[in-house]
DNA sequence: TTATTATGTTACAAAATTGTTACAAACTAA
DNA sequence: TTAGTTTGTAACAATTTTGTAACATAATAA
Protein backbone atom coordinates (compact mmCIF):
# COMPACT_ATOMS: atom_id res chain seq x y z
CA UNK A 1 0.00 0.00 0.00
CA UNK A 2 1.71 2.92 -1.37
CA UNK A 3 -0.26 5.26 -3.15
CA UNK A 4 -1.06 8.69 -2.42
CA UNK A 5 -4.70 10.37 -1.13
CA UNK A 6 -6.30 13.65 -0.99
CA UNK A 7 -9.29 14.10 1.17
CA UNK A 8 -11.16 17.33 0.65
CA UNK A 9 -13.87 17.60 3.32
CA UNK A 10 -15.03 20.42 6.14
CA UNK A 11 -15.04 18.22 8.83
CA UNK A 12 -12.23 18.16 10.32
CA UNK A 13 -13.02 15.17 12.67
CA UNK A 14 -13.47 13.24 9.45
CA UNK A 15 -9.76 14.36 8.17
CA UNK A 16 -8.57 13.59 11.69
CA UNK A 17 -9.76 10.13 11.61
CA UNK A 18 -9.42 8.90 8.04
CA UNK A 19 -5.75 10.73 7.78
CA UNK A 20 -4.23 8.92 10.64
CA UNK A 21 -5.48 5.65 10.01
CA UNK A 22 -4.73 5.69 6.25
CA UNK A 23 -1.23 6.97 7.10
CA UNK A 24 -1.13 3.98 9.66
CA UNK A 25 -1.83 1.51 6.61
CA UNK A 26 0.92 3.18 4.33
CA UNK A 27 -1.02 6.13 2.50
CA UNK A 28 0.54 9.33 1.88
CA UNK A 29 -1.92 11.45 2.91
CA UNK A 30 -3.08 15.81 1.88
CA UNK A 31 -6.17 17.53 2.33
CA UNK A 32 -8.07 20.38 1.89
CA UNK A 33 -11.14 21.69 4.19
CA UNK A 34 -12.89 23.22 0.41
CA UNK A 35 -13.49 22.75 -3.01
CA UNK A 36 -11.33 25.52 -5.18
CA UNK A 37 -7.94 25.18 -2.79
CA UNK A 38 -8.82 21.38 -2.88
CA UNK A 39 -8.43 21.85 -6.60
CA UNK A 40 -5.24 23.69 -6.71
CA UNK A 41 -3.41 21.87 -3.78
CA UNK A 42 -4.70 18.52 -6.16
CA UNK A 43 -2.47 18.97 -8.87
CA UNK A 44 0.49 20.08 -6.32
CA UNK A 45 -0.03 16.59 -4.57
CA UNK A 46 -0.52 14.56 -7.56
CA UNK A 47 -2.88 11.45 -5.70
CA UNK A 48 -3.94 8.46 -7.12
CA UNK A 49 -7.06 8.68 -5.52
CA UNK A 50 -9.40 11.45 -4.00
CA UNK A 51 -12.12 11.15 -0.84
CA UNK A 52 -14.54 14.11 -2.32
CA UNK A 53 -17.67 15.23 0.11
CA UNK A 54 -20.77 15.94 -1.07
CA UNK A 55 -21.57 19.37 0.95
CA UNK A 56 -18.71 21.98 0.92
CA UNK A 57 -18.98 25.32 1.76
CA UNK A 58 -17.82 26.61 -1.71
CA UNK A 59 -18.23 24.40 -4.55
CA UNK A 60 -20.65 21.05 -4.46
CA UNK A 61 -18.81 18.11 -4.37
CA UNK A 62 -20.03 17.67 -7.98
CA UNK A 63 -18.73 20.64 -9.12
CA UNK A 64 -15.88 19.04 -8.14
CA UNK A 65 -15.83 16.15 -9.77
CA UNK A 66 -16.93 17.94 -13.24
CA UNK A 67 -13.72 20.24 -12.97
CA UNK A 68 -11.82 16.96 -12.55
CA UNK A 69 -13.50 15.26 -15.29
CA UNK A 70 -12.63 18.10 -18.02
CA UNK A 71 -8.80 18.28 -16.91
CA UNK A 72 -6.70 16.30 -18.96
CA UNK A 73 -4.54 14.99 -16.77
CA UNK A 74 -6.88 14.53 -13.78
CA UNK A 75 -9.69 12.91 -16.10
CA UNK A 76 -9.17 9.53 -15.16
CA UNK A 77 -8.27 10.23 -10.96
CA UNK A 78 -10.56 7.81 -9.27
CA UNK A 79 -13.23 9.42 -6.41
CA UNK A 80 -14.95 8.33 -3.77
CA UNK A 81 -17.69 10.58 -2.83
CA UNK A 82 -18.75 10.81 0.94
CA UNK A 83 -22.32 11.88 1.47
CA UNK A 84 -24.49 12.41 4.38
CA UNK A 85 -27.18 9.53 4.73
CA UNK A 86 -30.21 10.11 2.15
CA UNK A 87 -28.00 13.58 0.95
CA UNK A 88 -29.55 13.65 -2.88
CA UNK A 89 -28.68 9.12 -3.08
CA UNK A 90 -30.67 9.92 -5.93
CA UNK A 91 -29.22 12.87 -7.57
CA UNK A 92 -25.59 11.26 -7.38
CA UNK A 93 -26.92 8.15 -8.99
CA UNK A 94 -29.10 10.07 -11.40
CA UNK A 95 -25.87 12.31 -12.30
CA UNK A 96 -23.41 10.95 -14.39
CA UNK A 97 -20.93 12.47 -12.54
CA UNK A 98 -18.02 10.14 -12.79
CA UNK A 99 -17.80 9.22 -9.57
CA UNK A 100 -15.84 5.88 -8.83
CA UNK A 101 -17.91 5.13 -5.53
CA UNK A 102 -19.77 6.39 -3.07
CA UNK A 103 -19.80 6.14 0.88
CA UNK A 104 -22.54 7.30 3.34
CA UNK A 105 -21.91 9.12 6.59
CA UNK A 106 -21.35 7.74 9.14
CA UNK A 107 -19.21 4.90 8.33
CA UNK A 108 -16.50 2.43 10.09
CA UNK A 109 -12.87 3.62 8.80
CA UNK A 110 -12.81 -0.67 7.74
CA UNK A 111 -15.40 0.17 5.23
CA UNK A 112 -14.06 3.20 3.81
CA UNK A 113 -10.60 0.84 3.28
CA UNK A 114 -12.07 -1.58 1.64
CA UNK A 115 -13.70 0.63 -1.18
CA UNK A 116 -10.52 2.29 -1.75
CA UNK A 117 -8.96 -0.70 -2.37
CA UNK A 118 -11.11 -1.94 -4.79
CA UNK A 119 -11.54 0.82 -6.66
CA UNK A 120 -7.39 1.22 -7.14
CA UNK A 121 -7.51 -2.47 -7.74
CA UNK A 122 -8.88 -1.55 -10.55
CA UNK A 123 -7.28 1.80 -11.56
CA UNK A 124 -4.23 0.65 -10.79
CA UNK A 125 -3.38 -2.97 -8.77
CA UNK A 126 -0.41 -2.81 -8.05
CA UNK A 127 -0.84 0.12 -5.07
CA UNK A 128 -2.67 -2.29 -3.16
CA UNK A 129 -0.15 -5.15 -3.34
CA UNK A 130 -0.11 -6.90 0.11
CA UNK A 131 3.29 -7.19 -0.49
CA UNK A 132 5.65 -5.26 1.11
CA UNK A 133 9.22 -5.18 -0.10
CA UNK A 134 12.91 -3.75 0.63
CA UNK A 135 15.66 -4.80 -0.97
CA UNK A 136 16.03 -8.92 -0.53
CA UNK A 137 13.24 -8.86 2.48
CA UNK A 138 10.16 -9.32 1.99
CA UNK A 139 6.67 -9.45 4.23
CA UNK A 140 3.63 -11.00 2.90
CA UNK A 141 0.64 -9.18 4.96
CA UNK A 142 -1.97 -11.78 4.25
CA UNK A 143 0.23 -14.82 5.09
CA UNK A 144 1.78 -13.28 7.67
CA UNK A 145 5.11 -14.44 6.12
CA UNK A 146 8.52 -12.55 5.74
CA UNK A 147 11.25 -13.78 3.39
CA UNK A 148 15.00 -12.29 3.32
CA UNK A 149 16.26 -13.61 -0.38
CA UNK A 150 14.24 -16.96 -0.58
CA UNK A 151 14.65 -17.84 2.60
CA UNK A 152 11.86 -17.39 5.03
CA UNK A 153 12.55 -15.88 8.51
CA UNK A 154 10.15 -16.98 11.71
CA UNK A 155 9.79 -13.34 13.25
CA UNK A 156 7.66 -13.03 16.71
CA UNK A 157 3.92 -10.91 16.41
CA UNK A 158 5.38 -7.49 17.63
CA UNK A 159 8.85 -8.14 15.81
CA UNK A 160 6.11 -8.94 12.49
CA UNK A 161 4.06 -5.17 13.32
CA UNK A 162 7.53 -3.63 13.67
CA UNK A 163 9.48 -4.64 10.34
CA UNK A 164 5.69 -4.39 8.71
CA UNK A 165 5.88 -0.73 10.17
CA UNK A 166 9.41 0.10 8.99
CA UNK A 167 8.49 -1.49 5.62
CA UNK A 168 5.92 1.12 5.16
CA UNK A 169 8.19 3.69 5.24
CA UNK A 170 11.48 2.74 4.42
CA UNK A 171 14.38 5.12 4.60
CA UNK A 172 12.28 7.11 7.44
CA UNK A 173 13.71 7.64 11.00
CA UNK A 174 11.12 7.10 13.83
CA UNK A 175 10.98 8.12 17.31
CA UNK A 176 10.45 5.81 20.06
CA UNK A 177 7.39 7.68 20.22
CA UNK A 178 6.01 7.61 16.74
CA UNK A 179 7.10 3.37 16.83
CA UNK A 180 5.21 2.80 20.16
CA UNK A 181 2.12 4.94 18.82
CA UNK A 182 2.04 2.80 15.68
CA UNK A 183 3.12 -0.59 16.35
CA UNK A 184 1.71 -0.90 19.72
CA UNK A 185 -1.80 -1.80 20.64
CA UNK A 186 -3.79 1.61 21.70
CA UNK A 187 -3.68 2.66 25.47
CA UNK A 188 -1.18 0.54 26.27
CA UNK A 189 2.28 2.29 27.97
CA UNK A 190 5.72 0.51 27.70
CA UNK A 191 8.28 2.44 29.38
CA UNK A 192 12.30 2.46 29.39
CA UNK A 193 14.07 0.16 26.75
CA UNK A 194 11.44 -1.61 25.56
CA UNK A 195 11.41 -0.70 22.12
CA UNK A 196 15.38 -1.05 21.96
CA UNK A 197 14.80 -4.61 22.71
CA UNK A 198 12.63 -5.50 20.40
CA UNK A 199 14.91 -3.35 18.04
CA UNK A 200 17.27 -5.66 18.51
CA UNK A 201 15.47 -8.81 18.54
CA UNK A 202 14.18 -8.11 15.20
CA UNK A 203 17.74 -7.14 13.93
CA UNK A 204 18.56 -10.88 15.30
CA UNK A 205 15.90 -12.58 13.37
CA UNK A 206 16.35 -10.70 10.45
CA UNK A 207 19.81 -10.32 10.09
CA UNK A 208 21.07 -13.79 8.79
CA UNK A 209 24.77 -14.30 8.40
CA UNK A 210 26.54 -12.41 6.13
CA UNK A 211 23.75 -10.28 5.63
CA UNK A 212 24.07 -6.25 5.89
CA UNK A 213 22.23 -4.69 8.47
CA UNK A 214 18.75 -3.30 7.50
CA UNK A 215 17.73 -1.41 10.23
CA UNK A 216 19.97 1.54 11.44
CA UNK A 217 20.47 3.65 14.52
CA UNK A 218 20.14 6.90 14.23
CA UNK A 219 21.02 8.49 17.65
CA UNK A 220 19.21 10.43 20.09
CA UNK A 221 15.99 10.51 17.17
CA UNK A 222 15.15 7.04 16.51
CA UNK A 223 15.52 4.17 14.08
CA UNK A 224 15.00 3.48 10.06
CA UNK A 225 15.74 1.12 7.57
CA UNK A 226 18.52 1.39 5.75
CA UNK B 1 -15.12 -21.88 -7.75
CA UNK B 2 -12.45 -20.14 -9.26
CA UNK B 3 -14.00 -17.88 -11.60
CA UNK B 4 -14.36 -14.03 -12.32
CA UNK B 5 -17.34 -11.96 -11.97
CA UNK B 6 -17.90 -8.42 -12.60
CA UNK B 7 -20.71 -6.14 -11.35
CA UNK B 8 -22.55 -3.29 -12.68
CA UNK B 9 -25.00 -1.85 -10.83
CA UNK B 10 -25.43 1.47 -9.11
CA UNK B 11 -25.75 1.17 -5.72
CA UNK B 12 -22.95 0.65 -3.79
CA UNK B 13 -24.64 -1.21 -1.27
CA UNK B 14 -26.29 -4.28 -3.54
CA UNK B 15 -22.44 -4.67 -4.71
CA UNK B 16 -20.76 -4.60 -1.20
CA UNK B 17 -23.29 -7.67 -0.12
CA UNK B 18 -23.13 -9.40 -3.52
CA UNK B 19 -19.32 -9.17 -3.82
CA UNK B 20 -18.29 -9.86 -0.10
CA UNK B 21 -20.42 -13.25 -0.49
CA UNK B 22 -19.24 -14.08 -3.80
CA UNK B 23 -16.03 -13.58 -2.72
CA UNK B 24 -16.64 -16.18 0.16
CA UNK B 25 -17.35 -18.29 -2.14
CA UNK B 26 -14.23 -18.33 -3.76
CA UNK B 27 -14.72 -15.78 -6.93
CA UNK B 28 -12.43 -12.91 -7.73
CA UNK B 29 -15.16 -9.81 -7.87
CA UNK B 30 -14.55 -6.23 -9.38
CA UNK B 31 -17.56 -3.77 -10.41
CA UNK B 32 -18.37 -0.74 -11.78
CA UNK B 33 -20.86 2.22 -10.85
CA UNK B 34 -21.98 2.85 -14.04
CA UNK B 35 -22.51 1.27 -17.94
CA UNK B 36 -19.54 2.96 -19.71
CA UNK B 37 -17.22 2.73 -17.25
CA UNK B 38 -18.09 -1.11 -16.45
CA UNK B 39 -17.76 -1.44 -20.52
CA UNK B 40 -14.41 -0.26 -20.84
CA UNK B 41 -13.18 -2.06 -16.95
CA UNK B 42 -15.06 -5.28 -18.32
CA UNK B 43 -12.42 -5.65 -21.02
CA UNK B 44 -9.46 -5.67 -18.25
CA UNK B 45 -10.91 -7.67 -16.08
CA UNK B 46 -12.12 -10.27 -18.42
CA UNK B 47 -14.69 -12.16 -16.39
CA UNK B 48 -16.76 -15.12 -17.24
CA UNK B 49 -19.41 -13.82 -16.10
CA UNK B 50 -21.52 -10.60 -15.67
CA UNK B 51 -24.04 -9.46 -12.95
CA UNK B 52 -25.77 -6.08 -14.59
CA UNK B 53 -28.18 -4.24 -13.39
CA UNK B 54 -31.03 -2.80 -15.39
CA UNK B 55 -31.44 0.46 -14.70
CA UNK B 56 -27.94 2.51 -14.56
CA UNK B 57 -27.26 6.20 -14.31
CA UNK B 58 -26.05 6.22 -17.82
CA UNK B 59 -26.94 3.65 -20.35
CA UNK B 60 -29.49 1.38 -19.41
CA UNK B 61 -29.05 -2.17 -19.01
CA UNK B 62 -30.01 -3.49 -22.52
CA UNK B 63 -27.67 -0.84 -23.51
CA UNK B 64 -25.02 -2.58 -22.19
CA UNK B 65 -25.99 -5.78 -23.35
CA UNK B 66 -26.59 -5.36 -26.83
CA UNK B 67 -23.23 -3.38 -26.84
CA UNK B 68 -21.43 -7.05 -25.12
CA UNK B 69 -23.02 -8.71 -27.82
CA UNK B 70 -21.54 -6.98 -30.57
CA UNK B 71 -18.07 -7.39 -29.54
CA UNK B 72 -16.42 -10.11 -31.06
CA UNK B 73 -14.36 -11.33 -27.79
CA UNK B 74 -17.34 -10.84 -25.16
CA UNK B 75 -20.28 -12.09 -27.64
CA UNK B 76 -20.92 -14.93 -25.35
CA UNK B 77 -20.30 -13.83 -21.93
CA UNK B 78 -23.22 -14.72 -19.75
CA UNK B 79 -25.08 -12.09 -18.26
CA UNK B 80 -27.75 -12.00 -15.42
CA UNK B 81 -29.67 -9.20 -15.18
CA UNK B 82 -30.69 -7.54 -11.77
CA UNK B 83 -33.76 -5.94 -11.97
CA UNK B 84 -36.09 -3.94 -9.18
CA UNK B 85 -39.59 -5.78 -8.79
CA UNK B 86 -42.24 -5.27 -11.33
CA UNK B 87 -39.37 -3.13 -13.45
CA UNK B 88 -40.47 -3.99 -17.10
CA UNK B 89 -40.17 -7.74 -16.46
CA UNK B 90 -42.30 -7.87 -19.45
CA UNK B 91 -39.73 -6.47 -21.65
CA UNK B 92 -36.57 -8.24 -20.38
CA UNK B 93 -38.74 -11.18 -21.32
CA UNK B 94 -40.23 -10.01 -24.05
CA UNK B 95 -36.78 -8.51 -25.26
CA UNK B 96 -34.49 -10.97 -26.98
CA UNK B 97 -31.53 -9.29 -25.18
CA UNK B 98 -29.21 -12.17 -25.21
CA UNK B 99 -29.55 -12.18 -21.10
CA UNK B 100 -29.06 -15.47 -19.79
CA UNK B 101 -31.25 -15.12 -16.60
CA UNK B 102 -32.81 -12.37 -14.76
CA UNK B 103 -33.05 -12.22 -11.15
CA UNK B 104 -35.22 -9.19 -9.44
CA UNK B 105 -34.44 -7.53 -6.67
CA UNK B 106 -34.58 -7.95 -3.32
CA UNK B 107 -32.87 -11.30 -3.85
CA UNK B 108 -31.61 -13.49 -1.43
CA UNK B 109 -27.59 -14.26 -2.00
CA UNK B 110 -28.53 -17.81 -1.89
CA UNK B 111 -30.61 -17.42 -4.78
CA UNK B 112 -28.22 -15.68 -6.65
CA UNK B 113 -25.76 -17.74 -6.07
CA UNK B 114 -27.75 -20.56 -7.47
CA UNK B 115 -28.53 -19.00 -10.74
CA UNK B 116 -24.75 -17.69 -11.33
CA UNK B 117 -24.00 -21.59 -10.81
CA UNK B 118 -26.70 -22.85 -12.84
CA UNK B 119 -25.63 -20.44 -15.79
CA UNK B 120 -21.91 -20.96 -15.46
CA UNK B 121 -22.40 -24.63 -15.52
CA UNK B 122 -24.33 -23.98 -19.12
CA UNK B 123 -21.53 -21.75 -20.37
CA UNK B 124 -18.05 -23.34 -18.76
CA UNK B 125 -19.04 -26.15 -16.42
CA UNK B 126 -15.10 -26.16 -15.44
CA UNK B 127 -15.67 -23.57 -13.45
CA UNK B 128 -18.45 -24.56 -11.09
CA UNK B 129 -16.60 -27.42 -10.06
CA UNK B 130 -17.61 -28.42 -6.72
CA UNK B 131 -13.70 -29.61 -5.80
CA UNK B 132 -11.99 -27.84 -3.59
CA UNK B 133 -8.58 -29.17 -3.54
CA UNK B 134 -5.47 -28.53 -1.95
CA UNK B 135 -1.95 -30.26 -1.82
CA UNK B 136 -2.71 -33.91 -1.22
CA UNK B 137 -6.32 -32.76 0.06
CA UNK B 138 -9.68 -32.93 -1.90
CA UNK B 139 -13.32 -31.53 -0.41
CA UNK B 140 -16.22 -32.62 -2.32
CA UNK B 141 -19.11 -30.07 -1.56
CA UNK B 142 -21.31 -32.06 -3.03
CA UNK B 143 -21.11 -35.28 -1.79
CA UNK B 144 -19.36 -33.65 1.35
CA UNK B 145 -16.63 -36.21 1.20
CA UNK B 146 -12.87 -35.16 2.27
CA UNK B 147 -9.91 -37.20 0.48
CA UNK B 148 -6.32 -36.91 1.74
CA UNK B 149 -4.20 -38.51 -1.12
CA UNK B 150 -7.20 -41.10 -2.51
CA UNK B 151 -7.70 -41.89 1.39
CA UNK B 152 -11.08 -40.89 2.57
CA UNK B 153 -11.53 -38.80 5.83
CA UNK B 154 -14.01 -39.01 8.46
CA UNK B 155 -14.92 -35.63 9.32
CA UNK B 156 -17.45 -33.93 11.51
CA UNK B 157 -20.05 -31.07 10.48
CA UNK B 158 -18.21 -28.52 12.12
CA UNK B 159 -14.82 -30.07 10.97
CA UNK B 160 -16.05 -30.17 7.64
CA UNK B 161 -17.07 -26.62 6.86
CA UNK B 162 -13.69 -25.48 9.19
CA UNK B 163 -11.86 -26.95 5.63
CA UNK B 164 -14.25 -25.82 3.36
CA UNK B 165 -13.48 -22.81 4.53
CA UNK B 166 -10.15 -22.51 4.71
CA UNK B 167 -9.96 -24.22 1.24
CA UNK B 168 -11.36 -21.35 -0.28
CA UNK B 169 -8.52 -19.00 0.51
CA UNK B 170 -5.56 -21.45 1.32
CA UNK B 171 -2.60 -19.79 2.64
CA UNK B 172 -4.47 -16.74 3.86
CA UNK B 173 -4.32 -16.04 7.50
CA UNK B 174 -7.85 -15.73 9.63
CA UNK B 175 -8.45 -14.37 12.69
CA UNK B 176 -10.56 -16.18 15.20
CA UNK B 177 -13.26 -13.72 14.61
CA UNK B 178 -13.15 -14.14 10.80
CA UNK B 179 -13.41 -17.41 11.45
CA UNK B 180 -16.48 -17.33 13.69
CA UNK B 181 -18.34 -15.20 11.01
CA UNK B 182 -17.83 -17.49 8.02
CA UNK B 183 -18.09 -21.43 9.43
CA UNK B 184 -20.44 -20.90 12.74
CA UNK B 185 -24.16 -19.77 11.77
CA UNK B 186 -25.17 -16.31 11.98
CA UNK B 187 -26.09 -15.19 15.32
CA UNK B 188 -25.10 -18.04 16.97
CA UNK B 189 -22.42 -16.75 19.78
CA UNK B 190 -19.52 -19.20 20.84
CA UNK B 191 -16.98 -18.25 23.10
CA UNK B 192 -13.41 -18.40 24.25
CA UNK B 193 -11.55 -21.80 23.48
CA UNK B 194 -13.97 -23.30 20.76
CA UNK B 195 -12.28 -22.44 17.95
CA UNK B 196 -8.78 -23.35 19.36
CA UNK B 197 -10.73 -27.13 19.89
CA UNK B 198 -12.04 -27.71 17.38
CA UNK B 199 -8.89 -26.71 15.00
CA UNK B 200 -7.43 -29.52 17.18
CA UNK B 201 -10.15 -31.79 16.57
CA UNK B 202 -10.05 -31.08 12.41
CA UNK B 203 -5.92 -31.22 12.87
CA UNK B 204 -6.62 -34.26 14.32
CA UNK B 205 -8.86 -35.76 11.06
CA UNK B 206 -6.53 -34.87 8.19
CA UNK B 207 -3.14 -35.54 10.00
CA UNK B 208 -2.70 -39.06 8.82
CA UNK B 209 0.06 -40.74 10.02
CA UNK B 210 3.74 -39.17 8.30
CA UNK B 211 1.70 -36.55 6.66
CA UNK B 212 3.14 -33.27 7.31
CA UNK B 213 0.77 -30.89 9.48
CA UNK B 214 -1.70 -28.33 6.64
CA UNK B 215 -2.78 -26.61 9.47
CA UNK B 216 -0.37 -23.50 10.42
CA UNK B 217 -1.14 -21.30 13.80
CA UNK B 218 -0.11 -17.71 13.33
CA UNK B 219 0.39 -17.13 16.82
CA UNK B 220 -2.11 -13.85 18.20
CA UNK B 221 -3.28 -13.53 14.42
CA UNK B 222 -4.72 -16.75 13.90
CA UNK B 223 -4.60 -20.11 11.66
CA UNK B 224 -4.49 -20.75 7.93
CA UNK B 225 -3.50 -23.43 5.74
CA UNK B 226 -0.66 -24.32 4.64
C1' DT C 1 41.66 12.40 28.40
C1' DT C 2 37.26 11.70 31.49
C1' DA C 3 32.48 12.17 32.38
C1' DT C 4 28.12 11.65 30.55
C1' DT C 5 24.61 9.94 27.82
C1' DA C 6 22.58 6.75 24.52
C1' DT C 7 22.35 2.28 22.80
C1' DG C 8 23.51 -2.89 22.64
C1' DT C 9 23.08 -7.19 24.90
C1' DT C 10 21.69 -10.68 28.07
C1' DA C 11 18.84 -12.92 31.34
C1' DC C 12 14.70 -13.89 33.56
C1' DA C 13 10.13 -13.93 35.62
C1' DA C 14 5.49 -12.62 34.50
C1' DA C 15 1.99 -12.61 31.17
C1' DA C 16 -0.22 -14.15 27.20
C1' DT C 17 -1.29 -17.55 23.89
C1' DT C 18 -2.06 -22.03 22.30
C1' DG C 19 -2.36 -27.29 22.81
C1' DT C 20 -4.65 -30.98 24.93
C1' DT C 21 -7.87 -33.58 27.53
C1' DA C 22 -12.14 -34.49 29.69
C1' DC C 23 -16.93 -34.12 30.29
C1' DA C 24 -21.79 -32.87 30.34
C1' DA C 25 -25.31 -31.08 27.42
C1' DA C 26 -27.38 -31.06 22.97
C1' DC C 27 -28.33 -33.28 19.05
C1' DT C 28 -29.25 -37.46 15.57
C1' DA C 29 -30.44 -41.63 13.76
C1' DA C 30 -32.65 -45.84 14.29
C1' DT D 1 -36.96 -44.29 23.56
C1' DT D 2 -31.71 -45.53 23.33
C1' DA D 3 -27.10 -45.54 21.69
C1' DG D 4 -24.00 -43.03 19.51
C1' DT D 5 -22.21 -38.31 17.81
C1' DT D 6 -21.24 -33.81 18.10
C1' DT D 7 -20.54 -29.48 20.52
C1' DG D 8 -19.17 -25.91 23.73
C1' DT D 9 -16.60 -25.00 27.72
C1' DA D 10 -13.62 -25.55 31.63
C1' DA D 11 -9.34 -26.94 33.38
C1' DC D 12 -4.65 -27.75 33.11
C1' DA D 13 -0.19 -28.23 30.51
C1' DA D 14 3.14 -26.64 27.30
C1' DT D 15 4.98 -23.06 24.88
C1' DT D 16 5.95 -18.50 23.33
C1' DT D 17 6.15 -13.75 24.01
C1' DT D 18 6.89 -9.61 26.59
C1' DG D 19 8.57 -6.02 29.58
C1' DT D 20 12.11 -4.69 32.55
C1' DA D 21 16.31 -4.65 35.05
C1' DA D 22 21.11 -4.99 34.97
C1' DC D 23 25.37 -4.63 32.92
C1' DA D 24 28.38 -3.82 28.71
C1' DT D 25 29.70 -1.06 25.04
C1' DA D 26 29.77 2.84 22.05
C1' DA D 27 29.25 7.70 21.02
C1' DT D 28 29.48 12.44 22.39
C1' DA D 29 30.75 16.52 24.93
C1' DA D 30 33.71 18.97 28.02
Amino acid sequence: MTGKIFIIEDEPSIIQLVQHNLEKEGFVVSSSLNGNEGLKELKKFQPNLLLLDWMLPDLSGIDVCKNIRRDNIFRNLPIIMLTAKGEEEDKIKGLDSGVDDYITKPFSFNELLSRIKAVLRRSDPKIVSDLLEFEDLKLDRVEKRVFRDKQELKLGPTEFRLLEFFLLNPKRVFSRDQILESVWPNNINVEGRTIDVHIRRLRQSINTKDKKELIRTVRSSGYSLI
